[in-house]
DNA sequence: TATGAATGAGTGTTCATTCAT
DNA sequence: AATGAATGAACACTCATTCAT
């Protein structure tokens, strides 16, 4: 089962598609669909420029799997959320809070918003495969429950969608200010520090206050 | 009123490279910078092509033209803001969002922002100026008011920046909904209801409650 | 209406769409679709690689457009030779042959034949509107001749397309020939004498003879 | 009947490199050779696209082997008509035309023939061997026929290049036809009525008639 | 032999930019 | 100032050819 002859490290050709959306990815997301440029992805890939079209039909077809691979992971991720929806609001938020940061981490998220905000004007059908199948879902989720706390007497009143969107909005925007605005020598944030800020702030403002007997 | 040394009846080309910079501000906001025409951008500004020419350099000063332009009235309101600090934090919070609903219906505000994040990775220079310009002083000015109220008291402890962006995301967000998610058939948000629903949020969130007697 | 400065036989871009498909129907005839090169095209009507879709969407729509323009000018003689059909069969023919070889010598009717003959595989529209703006009618008023002939009892019985057939194949073949073998050092034919002898040869052969009292 | 050399059981593999020009052929007939694609070819061959190039060098070699594939039986046929030409040229002439008609319901001549027209242009060389090797040697046999004839006193006076031309290019055309444009739906022709009709047609044409006395 | 994934030179097409008018 | 026809560099895409297996 050896390959004597063969650097060690050196996957091969074993999951081609993959290794091109890998690249495509990070060139989309840093230039977007118009300004990328094949020969870079392919380049990245550490392929020819015909393999590309081997295994995608167009640049546009690449795209779009680039888009789903995007989807796809994240899609989980909203379910567990939504399946661990027990106790009270507060520890819910807590906890995601606590998993949103590793994916963070770990998934070039910036670049991925960059590239959905940047082309959603380009490719209409792009934006709605991402509301429908992924935004929708965590909004309407994080609604659900907000609105489950309300009637549990835990959260005040008020539209829950838009409590949803205060809860998430901060994270969006560090993570884009991190893509954006961090390589021009911007001040970063503390992406820990700041959600947990966040999420106490909004508890805490969306907290029912007990009646002073 | 008089505007002396214009002619008295220049008739309709009134102002050419205004015209002109509105009408790319619209294409770019669209399609992005790549993807953008300078074909329809003539068309839409009822010029020739080759007459975009006579008013800019080339396809990349034009776009930087459309991006000043897109900062410079802004500049002025975080004037206008900063200016305005005296009272308690929540005050300038409550008037701050009715000033800048006005603003977010008579400004193109989610296509400038869908094209500076879009683009930001193709013109550092862009994010730069957008940054250092507009966005690092809109922040700071709130921090800077945060802070202050901090000292005075009515501010929990925590990071007055990180307490800014939790206060300017969701309008970010909800602009960039808009522009995004509402033309394929998202739900929209009610702007108003959600920055007057978030700022009391925030504000409560932040109040630092007076210890029980 | 002088255009002092400019050399006296120097037509400008008058009728570059018109000069543009000279051009194609040259490189198309020689090469074939597929071989020819637009550079080449362009090149030789002297404009750009660019200009050539000012004025024609595709290569193919340019290929189109030269096969129309191709069939045009035919139309007319056939409709010509149709009216003129008043005397004898043999007379049509002999007139017939004489508008022909000056027609011959005048269009690159060699080239376009080749070009439709080496095309129609590739594209059958361009078959079917060769046949059916053209070929159909010019055979169709042979053979209508031919049996108006037959039923004066100046011709033989006999299937009257396929007489219509025999009398114009030599000349399709000659004009191949022409195209194809005589560059390459084929003895050539003289056109003139070829159709002079084959249509006696077609007139006496199809002659209904008298009867020997 | 022994091909001593050759393993026993070559299992089916029997003639690769004939079953690929069959197939070359095909497609170089339909599409012309610069739109024939290898990869076409190889399906129909049933190889893999690779193994094109175990026995040809290039396209261009292929092609070359088609077309000489193409030529050499019929030489053959050429030799067994001039070794026939006994008697009186009409009953030459009977007898090639059943041979031809057997000849063209067998082997693809309209294909060929198309695609020797079709790339004359691009390959001279190919131009020339089907004339020195083919064409010129039928038309020869075919006026040294005819000017026996005449010498004979059976034959008019006239060119005898000429007649042979006159002879043989209703067939020639009546393939093409076929080829190209019965399959967009043009009137077939009856092959063997025509050519049957043909030559009667050129007896009668070429016929010395005797003086009457 | 045979495969078919991979290559990269070559082509059609687009579009920012120029320039004669 | 203004036009828009013309340019040509740049890019997506194709396909003959190669080569590791």
């Amino acid at each position: 089962m050896l390959d004597p002859g063969e650097p060690k490290f050196r996957r091969r050709k074993a999951d081609r598609p993959g290794e091109i959306i890998q690249a495509a990815m990070e060139v989309f997301a840093e230039r977007g669909f118009a300004a990328a440029r094949l020969e870079e992805i392919a380049r990245r890939a550490g392929v020819s420029k015909g393999a590309l079209y081997l295994y995608f039909e167009t640049k546009e077809q690449l795209f779009r799997a680039v888009v789903d691979q995007a989807i796809a992971p994240n899609i989980q991720m909203v379910r567990a959320m939504i399946a661990a929806h027990p106790g009270p609001l507060a520890d819910l938020l807590r906890q995601a809070v606590e998993r949103i940061l590793v994916l963070v981490e770990t998934l070039p998220v910036g670049g991925v918003l960059k590239m959905v905000i940047g082309e959603a004007g380009n490719f209409p059908q792009l934006a709605r495969v991402w509301h429908d199948d992924l935004v929708a879902h965590i909004l309407g989720a994080l609604a659900d429950a907000i609105r489950a706390a309300q009637a549990r007497g835990e959260v005040k009143p008020g539209d829950p969608r838009a409590y949803a969107l205060e809860i998430v909005s901060p994270m969006l925007i560090a993570v884009i200010w991190r893509e954006i605005f961090v390589p021009v020598g911007a001040e970063p944030f503390d992406l820990g520090m700041l959600l947990r800020q966040h999420v106490e702030t909004m508890i805490e403002g969306m907290r029912v206050k007990e009646a002073a007997a």
